[in-house]
DNA sequence: TTATTATATGTAAGCGGTTACATAACAAAG
DNA sequence: CTTTGTTATGTAACCGCTTACATATAATAA
């Protein structure tokens, strides 16, 4: 394996210009460059990371920190997102480094080990994440970004989707179709996406003269726990024992539609004839089961891809002033609605 | 920051005996390397990773590869094997790079940076990969194993499921249930995953003297393309199409399970009671789809902390002869047969 | 012409660890 | 009391790179 001192030995000149070359540095003859480069090549030299590192001060790394239920979650939605972050960094100088949390998070004993040996660059959390972890990176003055999440009364560097007008204009599509009698089902409704799909939810009907709170506290099922096709079985066995001419159900996310779906096949009520249905998230199996799930596409690569550019300019630039990108998301029309 | 001159000075020895310490490593008496531990506590210090790298020349990383579609399924069958690994991993050394790669894989461009870099101490390769990055593995003398894989005329060291016996004892459970026609379908039959399971659908069959070479031509579905619930819904279209009293359908995989069910939903078809259906994986969506569906159970995240046991012990031992890991699955019997 | 500035290259000191080797201390053996 | 062997500790070179600084050369200005 070549190192720098090989090269310089070969090409006749010092090591320093041998790095000048490799960081693209200015103040190398355009001969000198030509030749480094191509010893270089000759040699099938690389420069080794940890040396890089060393010299640097620099780790190279960027973590990746999910919620371990979020991650074995039927929806590859974070996968994804780190996907995208992948995507980008394989392009630059950034390893990511994925691990996962516990919910009873303890600084002291979980910490990831990237973090405990300050082994990263910046961090980035996706989904729902222990605020204990969040202080601790403060405290620690470890560049963070914060994806699909946010704190109350706290402005972090985030990246979101744009989940108040995808449910905004999802409930209208609803509407447009005639549907009149509007339901809500919804997960962990501490959670900012899923407040703001809420909020989207009513604001719409409000603005399309459909809903007030009366008609919000008949038509909404909201449950404090994680989302899953649990929650939408509960959702639709509670609003169905209200009698309220249910028409429509708006989810708050995709998994939830799929427990709805498959506990209104049981009713036998036709989809979306009687009862219309529509998700949030578009997650694979969305287009694949019957009827298939009207939806908002979230684009998680992009996501992913945003959240690295956020997350390396933040690293760049540690005290600048906490900013929020928001993803737009697009209504997806299939079956079920 | 401490570093290991902070923590000799202030324990006054000297940074031989400080590193002595930390590697738990002969030759210190009990009193010094008390004393030191204290000192490491006081000032927090944490040993820096590129340093150890750099004088130790290992990297401290895993690789792990998966084939970019595989990773974006709706299945999360490869990201819980890397979880597992990773759950290992992070009680040890190691720190786990995760990357996908293209199908058309070019190993002149393509390479994962961490491969082009040296920048791996070993490579975990989950499913199906490209033959040419095995090649420029062991050409360049990385060591690596293969999960879930296999290639023809080739010994590795490799982690895989009883695919064969998993097969073999849930068509055994379809035949005790009084089924006689029990069809197979299959994707990518060129996958080992799915040749063995398909070999031990028909082995136990012969076994219970029920097929022969015509009875698993009539009753084979089989596709060389990726598993997909497009698989399933085609595969019970041909298999009602040759009007051969099918009962029981055994299916590859869970996925291509999901879309079988939903193709005899819509034929009206009671699912067991005219057609029983099996799967194989145990994916999470599996108990939550209507019917239930009996599977055999892959333990995920047990095949990726043997893998990690594996890839470390021969990254530890390069020239030991290749070994394969053969993991135990468990039949799940629930509604859908 | 000489002074000044921009460009090009080299020298050597780190970065924070590991480790071969030298040496010191001490106990047991002769 | 020396000799020998074991245990304990220190010294310093080295891993492969970056970079501040010194120096040399070429181009431009005075």
């Amino acid at each position: 394996m070549a190192n720098i001192n090989n090269v310089a030995k070969k090409a006749r000149v010092s090591i320093a210009t041998v790095s000048r070359v490799i960081n693209n540095k200015k103040y190398v003859a355009t001969k000198t460059r030509e030749k480094v480069m191509s010893v270089i090549e000759k040699l099938d030299y690389k420069p080794l990371y940890s040396a890089i590192n060393l010299a640097t001060k620099r780790t190279g790394n960027i973590g990746f920190i999910v919620w371990g239920e979020h991650f074995s979650e039927i929806e590859k939605f974070y996968s994804q997102i780190f996907l995208g972050m992948e995507y980008s960094a394989r392009d630059s100088d950034y390893y990511i480094l994925l691990t996962t949390v516990k919910e009873k998070f303890n600084p002291k004993e979980d910490l990831p080990r990237f973090l405990k040996y300050k082994d990263v660059d910046g961090v980035a959390l996706a989904g729902r994440v222990p605020t204990s972890l969040i202080e601790y990176l403060e405290n620690q003055g470890i560049p963070f970004i914060l994806i699909d999440y946010g704190i109350p009364d706290k402005v972090c560097n985030s990246v979101v989707m744009d989940n108040y007008n995808g449910a905004f204009q999802a409930v209208d599509q609803i509407v447009k179709s005639g549907k009149k009698n509007i339901g809500f089902i919804g997960g962990s409704y501490f959670h900012p996406s899923v407040k703001d799909r809420y909020r989207g939810y009513k604001d719409n009907l409000k603005s399309n003269g459909l809903g007030d709170s009366e008609y919000f506290d008949k038509f909404s099922f909201l449950k404090n726990v994680e989302t899953s096709p649990e929650i939408g079985i509960q959702g639709v066995k509670h609003l169905l024992s209200q009698n309220i001419g249910l028409d429509a159900i708006f989810c708050c996310n995709d998994t939830t539609a799929m427990g709805a779906l498959s506990e209104l096949k049981k009713y036998n009520i036709k989809v979306p004839k009687e009862v219309s249905v529509v998700g949030f998230d578009d997650i694979t199996l969305s287009s694949f089961c019957t009827p298939s799930l009207s939806t908002v596409r979230v684009p998680k690569l992009e996501i992913g891809k945003e959240s690295y550019r956020l997350l390396t300019e933040i690293i760049a630039n540690p005290d600048s002033t906490p900013q929020t990108s928001i993803i737009d998301v697009e209504y997806i029309q299939r079956r079920s609605s």
